[in-house]
DNA sequence: TAGCCGTGGGG
DNA sequence: TCCCCAAGGCT
């Protein structure tokens, strides 16, 4: 469960299927993901995106062990305490895996409840303590039906009351829905879209690439080369490497990823090259 | 807190 | 083709 809920961060779910097996096979439990290097939890994420992910993921695997014994905690305080854990993951996972009584808004939940009860077509651009206490009060007391209540509202969210084209017909509460009883009016505001052409999210996305599929660490000078160029060097990694050198990044640009990916601990470097993690 | 952090499928 | 955005978290 906490594994599933983390890769399912800002991922559809059937991108993350493949991978959430791979990984309970290679790693039935928290000891054997702490047991390996973070790299490895960075390689096997593959193209998942937001990388940073699969080390919280090992780092949180590592404090499983540490301090819980090698057991998932089974409260909301102690898995929000975890590396990669925020107030949604903690409250999935207590009350998915734990069946818990927990508040859990996701944004699934917030445009539900943002249409169905506030009459609006979208939620606020971040999350609000006034849509916390409105999700706290729709909750049914006892803990089973609270459970039911969470995924079927994530559900009703992702499956029929979805951000583009809401499928109203199919909809079960549409008689009661505040939003379609105002006519259906559009967003108060506009959500900014996230720039990508051109960005350092670009190349990062592009350098971690080549960085899954290398087996030796790669030096700095070879990211800036035409791969062509490289010949036998570029062995095994020529494509990725390809890939990066097309977005023809300016130097400075280049450099500020690499940067970047070595504060995150997404990258190190290893006898003069860059590589994942140990 | 607003901005940053990947990726690829569907409208 | 382009653009939106998907079970967020962190600083």
């Amino acid at each position: 469960m906490l594994v599933s809920e983390i890769m399912l961060q800002q991922t559809p779910v059937v991108r993350v299927l493949p991978v959430w097996h791979e990984w309970l096979k290679r790693w039935p439990t928290p000891a054997g993901l702490a047991g390996e290097p973070a790299g490895e939890a960075v390689r096997s994420w593959g193209r998942l995106g937001y990388p940073r992910r699969a080390l919280r993921l090992h780092a949180a695997a590592v404090a499983i062990v540490e301090e819980h014994g090698g057991k998932v905690p089974d409260n909301y305080a102690e898995l929000l305490a975890l590396p990669g854990v925020g107030s949604y993951t903690a409250a999935a996972v207590a009350a998915f895996a734990y069946g818990r009584r927990e508040t859990v808004v996701d944004t699934n939940i917030r445009r539900v409840h943002a249409r169905l009860i506030s009459g609006t077509a979208l939620p606020a651009p971040a999350l609000t303590a006034a849509e916390m206490r409105l999700a706290a009060q729709l909750l049914p007391d006892d803990d089973a039906t609270s459970v039911r209540w969470n995924a079927a509202v994530m559900e009703l969210g992702a499956l029929v009351c979805t951000a583009r084209a809401p499928r109203c017909g199919d909809c079960p509460v549409r008689d009661s829905c505040a939003w379609r009883a105002a006519g259906e009016p559009p967003p108060s505001y506009i959500p900014k879209g996230q720039a990508w052409h051109g960005t350092d999210r670009q190349v990062r996305g592009a350098v971690m690439a080549v960085l899954r599929v290398a087996e030796a660490p790669v030096p700095a000078e070879m990211f800036q080369r035409e791969p062509a160029d490289l010949g036998f060097a570029a062995e095994g990694i020529g494509v990725p490497l390809a890939a990066l050198h097309r977005l023809n990044s300016a130097p400075e640009q280049l450099e500020r990823a690499l940067a970047g990916l070595l504060a995150d601990g997404l990258a190190v470097v290893h006898h003069g090259g860059y590589r994942l993690p140990a």
